[in-house]
DNA sequence: TCCTCATAGTCAACTTGTTGAGTAGATGCC
DNA sequence: GGCATCTACTCAACAAGTTGACTATGAGGA
């Protein structure tokens, strides 16, 4: 049921296309949620036939023809009930982390490579949010902002966001000084 | 093909029935992973039927039967294939971030409480985790113990759980303090 | 004595998420 | 001129994860 509210949520900001969506999934809300494109036409498709979100078609030209997608009565109803049941808890769920764990079991290698790779990624993300925030801040200070704006949620989720890339930047800085150094000690005795 | 991996990772510290396993996935591999007893005694069975535990049946007196599970040659040679793979990149999923992200569209009382409940959540977290990396350190200081532990994978993955929770607490207090002063200002204005 | 909790699981049904391929027109690039 | 890329999807099959109920035994407390 969280797929579903996170896209009820996204369309809070307008009505928006699967294939619109498909990218934000990979962009804002990736921040708290992501999804195939295939989910999001299951989705989109059962909560139109369940009234919560409105399909209109768009014929274009020059491009194939799509279905707008906008929330309705009753999908803000579903979303606003959504915000009173308890959140399931949530974790960390990383394979390199798995990876890191059996790290004296496995190839260190390859498993500094994977480190370094993923601290990369890290750091692209974190441009892409920090952008995104300077968007969303628009001219304001922050605290003036928090204060003001009509609506903050983004902004707090997008800055948990960056806080997880910066840890997770933080993360693998520590562990390739960890194993460099360790592997340098394997030299050396 | 992660649950498997993190299950090996784990045999790794020594044979554990299915039952103790559950109960460790709630405690240190949920730095990284998590499962329900249902997918773990799924997959040791398929492991099982694959060769890469072994199971070892134990009576008891006084307590059911169990089976103690291993690791075996292919499974450790599974896992040190899998440390060689590409992990698939990973994000925060998490509800509560759903819920904050839709707000001002939702019972911002019902979410503050939520955000408090993970904050309360996280607090218990961060201490279990910090027992376990004083267990882990023992006598040793930090530098010293990575510098020439003969395992530090899993101090690590503790580390980035810790860092994690910690984060997760300082995010829950700035959105409380946003959440109340615009309550505030809702009252003053 | 009954009730709950801990141990140690099994079974079935369901939902959610992933993978890969296919369709089809338009634009851009070399 | 041809080939890749972008838009905008659809279909099918599978893998992974969740939920709830059920079996059995023993220990500890009210």
């Amino acid at each position: 049921m969280a797929l579903r509210n996170a896209i009820l949520a996204t369309l809070l900001d307008g009505e928006s296309s699967g294939y619109d969506l498909a990218k934000s999934f990979n962009a804002s809300v990736a921040n708290f949620w992501t999804a195939t494109p295939q989910q999001l036409y299951r989705e989109l498709d059962k909560m139109e036939s369940q009234g919560l979100v409105a399909a209109r078609v768009v014929e274009q030209q020059r491009r194939p023809t799509k279905r707008l997608f906008s929330l309705t009565d009753a999908g803000a109803a579903e979303l606003a009930e959504f915000t009173t049941r308890a959140p399931k808890p949530t974790a960390i769920r990383d394979e390199l982390l798995v990876q890191v764990q059996a790290l004296e079991a496995g190839d260190d290698k390859e498993v500094r490579r994977a480190v370094a790779d993923r601290m990369a990624v890290a750091e692209t993300k974190l441009k892409r949010f920090e952008r995104l925030r300077e968007r969303l801040l628009g001219e304001s200070a922050e605290a003036e902002f928090l204060a003001t704006a009509p609506r903050v949620g983004p902004y707090l989720t997008l800055a948990r966001g960056i806080a997880f890339e910066q840890e997770n930047i933080r993360w693998c800085e520590t562990v390739l000084a960890v194993l460099d150094r360790r592997a340098g000690g394997d030299r050396l005795g």
